[in-house]
DNA sequence: ACCTGAACACCGTTCAAGT
DNA sequence: ACCTGAACACCGTTCAAGT
């Protein structure tokens, strides 16, 4: 009985020519988005300090080692999912309802309240994303999704201020106002920070969060 | 030529009735302020990540396992330096100028400059405090300490509304959107997630938090 | 009382070796 | 090519034992 592995041999500089039954044994196939699907699983069910790149490697059957050939380290890998995670607010923030109720300030409310409900609900992404280590690893992916995620940001108080919401302000102070204040809003409550029953839900984010620009 | 160990012999209860002549070549008498001086050094210099338990007892010319005669754990141990910085911090509002330039927000942007100042001296104490490990181990000292720093928020928010500012406002509604407004400011300045050039800095800081204000 | 040393169960990372 | 296993240098934590 043939076997294709004796056309190969001892000539191991051939193995990567190999069609794909014969390897699946020994490679994983699709190792580096089976790593980093799990690696997310492992950060929202227990948070950062829960994410062990051997506990990754062993849930997914593979050895502790091979996951350095897919990442040159445990903090790439963070950052790819950070990256991953900006394009997922970029998305949701895009997709989000052109308005709710009526006025300059609609489109604004809901781009908020997309941001919080993110936060909400994927809070040690959010804070993953957020941290140093994408500017730090000068992650491009990073980047790019997350000015993806500002241009909303910034899209939204330009069409306010066409509309006759502060004028005469500087744009960009405007938006990372904003921002800083979503964001701020999102981290107090992610961390529990906020009194009880002071963090306000739903449709009260809105009106929480804009208490100050009426 | 008699010891006062010979006193003792294998009554090895009596050990803390000794003189502290004796008892300060195996102890080290100020061991848990010393371990939480450490601490924070390292905190401050490499990062919360740097902090290993192992590495602050070594420093201070202790056994890897002398620090838990005085924590319960890591954790204890960090919720305690997380204590003294909002302490700092509560000391540091208190003792801010009364207020710049004049107006009913003078003492706001009084407060906002050194609330920054905090943030931006201490990065690593500051995202410490505003972790969830304070909240998640029941800390009384971090929710007093805490409360106090707030506490100079809302002081600031009555005499502006008392002023005139936003009379008609729920005063809690207005300090936690602030909060959250210099909260956010500060941690995006931390994590550089400011684009290259747009962080205000100095008296900016003020103008700039306060655009939406206005 | 306060502290030490060995031991246990984890980590991230590297590297020669396997297929 | 992709992956494994042993090895190294770290961790936090526990516990019997020392003083």
């Amino acid at each position: 009985m043939s076997n294709i592995l004796d056309n190969v041999g001892s000539v191991n500089i051939m193995w990567y020519n190999l069609p794909m039954q014969v390897k699946e044994h020994y490679h994983h196939g699709a190792l580096k988005e089976t790593l980093l699907a799990e690696a997310l699983h492992e950060l929202e069910t227990e948070g950062l300090e829960g994410v062990s790149l051997r506990k990754v490697a062993e849930a997914v059957g593979v050895s502790k080692s091979a996951p350095y050939r897919h990442f040159a380290d445990k903090r790439q890998l963070l950052v790819a999912i950070a990256a991953d995670g900006f394009r997922l607010l970029a998305e949701k923030l895009e997709s989000a309802p052109p308005g709710e109720g009526s006025g300059v300030l609609a489109r604004m409310r809901s781009l908020f309240r997309a941001y919080m409900e993110f936060a909400q609900a994927r809070p040690a992404l959010y804070k993953l994303m957020i941290s140093r280590l994408g500017y730090e690893l000068h992650s491009e992916a990073c980047r790019l999704n997350s000015e993806r995620a500002l241009g909303c940001l910034i899209g939204a108080v330009q069409e306010a201020q066409e509309n006759g919401w502060r004028p005469g302000k500087d744009r960009m102070a405007l938006v990372l106002s904003l921002w800083a204040s979503v964001h701020g809003w999102a981290t107090l409550l992610i961390d529990g920070l906020l009194p009880p029953g002071a963090a306000p839900v739903g449709d009260d984010w809105i009106t929480f969060a804009q208490t100050l620009l009426e």
